[in-house]
DNA sequence: AAAGAAACTGTTCTAAAGAACAGTGTTCAT
DNA sequence: ATGAACACTGTTCTTTAGAACAGTTTCTTT
């Protein structure tokens, strides 16, 4: 569909685009390719926009928008705050990780939701089909009852299934060989599970 | 840390860039708040420029960035193409049924690869831990053995671990109540599962 | 009471950048 | 062989948009 000379012009903008956050002129394309003549980027743009890879706002300077980049929902920077034990209670390292950038959409969180990501270590939450390595999502607000929730027990965080019996909030590991967690001292929920991301090349059992 | 006004534009700024894919100029700014002077729009990017809510790319029209985005990978637009069994062979509708995106260093996957995501039906892939409901993304890719792929086998699309033995490849199904699909006639890899994410708010097994 | 930040007005200058027009030389399909 | 798309050159015009400077006013904070 599209012609070499204009598949390096998208793969210019593409480039230019991420690596500055913004388009480039027409000149500053004239200049990366060493054309002679500004107007060769001007047509080279026109045919890009007539294929419909790129939208032109006409008027406005580096007004250049890739279609796809519209139609996108609004993207959350998740950082990830380190790991978490899903088995015997451990310290969670607050330290950030590399970040995690998933659409609001995608996820079912409201835009303004305060979340972060944890990763998960033993296999205390199997039976909930959670595994060691996965990375859960978490966002800050009160759990329901049977809510999957990162808490901070006695100054150490697990994940655990969140139950009330008898009045009564403790935690539920998903695990048969793991016991509750029930009764619970200063007993703080960190957050509220949302979405769970595995990932990885050996995506063995 | 933003007075309430500074708190104001920067919001102007991410709800225009957002709906319009590039950065509001100074006058744009005068005018949405009905400054009577650009100056005033100048001096408040100035003011937001020092407490590193954005960055200015002196001389370059329209060039602000909000620093996250730089720090961004870039994001990948992965096309849901329908439901697919992870039980029994089914269809796979070839629909779109709207996007995911995520940042490709999130996933683990070149730049340039080819992916797709289908949305899990079934429990034949539950020793794997993989729900009915889950989301998997899957690379248009050769499967290496162990790989969980999502195969066209006979003109029906299914989710299963790839296997080979006595130099056959098979398709096996991670629950003991499903039958492994042994002799298999044009057996069609669709994608090699990648990734997957799990997500909504009843997290409940 | 003084100092400083914050939130502006009003004006001017200039560089950046889009747009338009008239061409030239290819290649390629009808 | 002829028109059409493609890939350019060269020039000019105008708008867009950033930048700089000199003020005013209203709050805090010390």
């Amino acid at each position: 569909m599209l012609t070499e000379r204009q598949q390096q012009l998208l793969e210019f903008l593409k480039e230019y685009h991420s690596s500055n956050g913004l388009m480039p002129s027409t000149r500053e394309i004239q200049v990366h390719f060493g054309f002679a003549s500004q107007t060769a980027a001007v047509s080279h743009l026109k045919a890009l926009e007539k294929k419909g890879v790129i939208q032109k706002v006409p008027g406005k300077a580096r007004a250049l928008v890739f279609p796809e980049q519209l139609e996108r929902e609004e993207i959350l920077d998740i950082p990830i705050y380190g790991q978490i034990a899903a088995g015997m209670a451990s310290e969670t390292e607050q330290q950030n990780e590399g970040c995690l950038s998933i659409d609001v959409a995608t996820l079912g969180v409201p835009r303004s939701a305060k979340t972060f990501a944890l990763k998960v270590r033993g296999d205390s939450m199997i039976d909930a089909h959670i595994m060691s390595g996965d990375c859960v999502i978490l966002e800050l607000k009160e759990p329901r009852r049977g809510d999957i929730v990162a808490a901070l027990i006695d100054g150490e965080t697990t994940l655990k299934r969140y139950v009330i019996k008898d009045g009564m909030p403790y935690l539920q590991a998903e695990n048969e060989l793991y016991p509750d967690l029930v009764p619970v001292r200063e007993l703080v929920i960190q957050g509220v599970m949302v979405a769970l991301l595995r990932r990885g090349e050996g995506m063995v059992a």
